[in-house]
DNA sequence: TTGACGAACTTAAACGTTACAGCTAATCTC
DNA sequence: GAGATTAGCTGTAACGTTTAAGTTCGTCAA
């Protein structure tokens, strides 16, 4: 059963290709008869346009590639999901690689990509090496790409960042506020897997600066680093449980290692939040799911991919060269039983 | 800066276009000096085949269909994953969408990846009606089509489907072993979303057929249906603790339900697995990283992954038509300490 | 010496679509 | 009523690739 093309069409209604294709493409200067005529046909032999030969006429594809350093992240997952929506919309297809952590196979995805005429590149998290990146922007200028929570610094690259030191202000500013007095923090790896992603250095910074807002001194002795693990987490938690004056509160840097300390604290006999009180990042769907529930910054996931579409799109549109642009999002608070307990949370 | 074609290359070594495409494609007929000359043409300038052109002219697409009815459930996000890195090394592209539990969505997505010119295609979950895949199938036959976790009756699809009935039959299995005598099940719901995909039916039969085998009868009062949710494990799990004569074990049809219960039995004062046993159903990453760990039956999710990949590869290869194999793939028990206790773990 | 053969290559016609330059006939302008 | 304009359509050349059907030329058997 051979796919219906425009020929077929145009033999059909007796008029030319041209004609057809006017319709198909929604062009002013059809006549109504023959608009109806054509369209009937259309849908009675069950037309659909072949996205092959259009693209490779008008030397553009319509797929957009995305490519995730991991999918099973549930932050990327969510980004990936609405951007599909959003593309769809568009009439776009998403051509997705998962590059598993590895740049190199981040670089034969690009060069998969470029294959198959993409027409815009999302990139989410490290998945690229910058050489690569560089590469690939340098021989095809006019294909957008944009960076969801990697800084690249390349100038055509348009860059989605999360401002995490704004984030971990206002959820170490939320602890403050509670009324703890011994706010410690588990921070993200210094180096290694993640450490140029998720920002380790702005979320200690945001965490300095709330402490001195309030006008207090950060004890290095209640700062602890972590690997975003789980596993790390609790391994944090009961050094600083060990302490001899042990922090009432702990913002930790993603919502793994909250997790991680709660079970820990839990297990220790204290009380969330009245003995400790718990801080994430990330507001990954299980946190909500929990008893208590874990208070945490939420990241602007369908945001994100939304403005990733919306940005893609008018670059594309626009056609010729773009500069990148570079725009940061904010983390919103939310507040759960971790940090303001039952009798708070229905006040 | 106009990407390379055929025509370059060929026009730079003196040679016509259908040499150039035979070194591109190895064929054995070339020289090898001739062969030389154009490799180094090619990554001197950077020549990357159009894959548009190439699709329409092979009358074949380069791009693997993939419509997911929801991208956040882990489940799926895993064998995306696994697919993605099949179809990689299989030199594919993987078209995605996710259609939002929305079936006309899935409708309109089928359409477009149609338009896409896919080789193939995958369904993972209810995303697609079974009467728009009917259609589909027939003007289409020559498009492989594989259904994962979800069960179409049309011929030429094939499905790939995990056996709840023999999962539920272990995981109530491992719950007798341990030496529990009244064994509660929380099931999935009868209507509605889920109920198409995720077996109810046949996890409760599983269920039943183990306490049969170890001569027990069904006790009704000691089943209650949820519908999935967390929420709904917490409210069963309440609906459980108020009998006059509780369990000391429960089976949840899935991990999300066995959660809600583990937060209710512990909120209760009582101790997991000590007075109450649980085991959950699809091994979701959160279950190993809490504490206790959950014992839940693990789907094997790289397998239907990479299944599915070679299936479909093996398929296109083929070319012509292709009848639906359908396999059944079997859940497998993860222990944890949900069930054994951390004495019994590390025995 | 002829002719057959095969190795190494070329020619040119597709694949389905779009875009541009015509073309025809009707309508408008003065 | 001659010329200009316009609405509505057609013809055809691309887009970059593959591939069947040649072409050329050197080698080798008879």
């Amino acid at each position: 059963m051979r796919p219906v093309t425009l020929h077929d069409l145009a033999k059909r209604c007796s008029v030319s290709t041209a004609t057809v294709s006017a319709v198909v493409n929604r062009a002013d200067w059809v006549s109504d008869t023959t608009r109806g005529r054509v369209q009937r046909a259309i849908d009675e032999m069950g037309y659909h346009p072949n996205q092959l030969a259009r693209g490779l006429k008008r030397q553009q594809g319509h797929a957009v590639g995305v490519i995730v350093s991991d999918l099973t992240n549930p932050f990327f997952t969510q980004i990936v999901r609405s951007l599909s929506h959003a593309l769809r919309n568009a009439g776009r297809t998403l051509s997705l690689c998962d590059s598993d952590h590895r740049l190199d196979l981040g670089d034969a995805n690009l060069r998969m990509l470029l294959e198959g005429q993409i027409v815009g590149l999302v990139l989410i998290g490290d998945s690229v090496p910058e050489k690569a990146l560089k590469a690939f922007v340098k021989h095809r200028a006019r294909i957008p790409v944009i960076a969801i929570e990697r800084d690249y610094q390349i100038p055509q690259v348009s860059c989605l960042l999360v401002d995490s030191e704004q984030g971990a202000y206002t959820a170490t500013r939320h602890l403050v506020e509670r009324g703890c007095s011994r706010i410690a923090m588990i921070t993200g790896p210094t180096t290694g897997a993640g450490s140029a992603t998720f920002g380790r250095v702005q979320r200690y910074d945001g965490y300095c600066r709330a402490l001195a807002d309030s006008g207090r001194d950060v004890d290095p002795t209640l700062v602890v680093e972590g690997t975003f693990r789980y596993e790390s987490g609790r391994e944090a938690m009961r050094q600083l449980l060990k302490l001899a004056d042990p922090p009432n509160a702990v913002f930790a840097a993603n919502d793994m290692m909250a997790l991680g300390a709660m079970s820990v604290v839990r297990e220790a006999g204290l009380r969330v939040p009245d003995d400790v009180a718990l801080v994430g990042f990330d507001n990954v769907p299980m946190t909500g799911l929990m008893t208590p529930g874990l208070t945490t910054m939420a990241m602007p996931m369908s945001e994100l991919g939304d403005t990733a579409a919306r940005l893609l799109e008018s670059q594309v549109l626009l056609g010729g060269d773009h500069s990148g642009v570079r725009s940061t999002f904010s983390a919103e608070l939310i507040m759960r039983a971790s940090t303001l307990g039952h009798a708070m949370m229905f006040a």
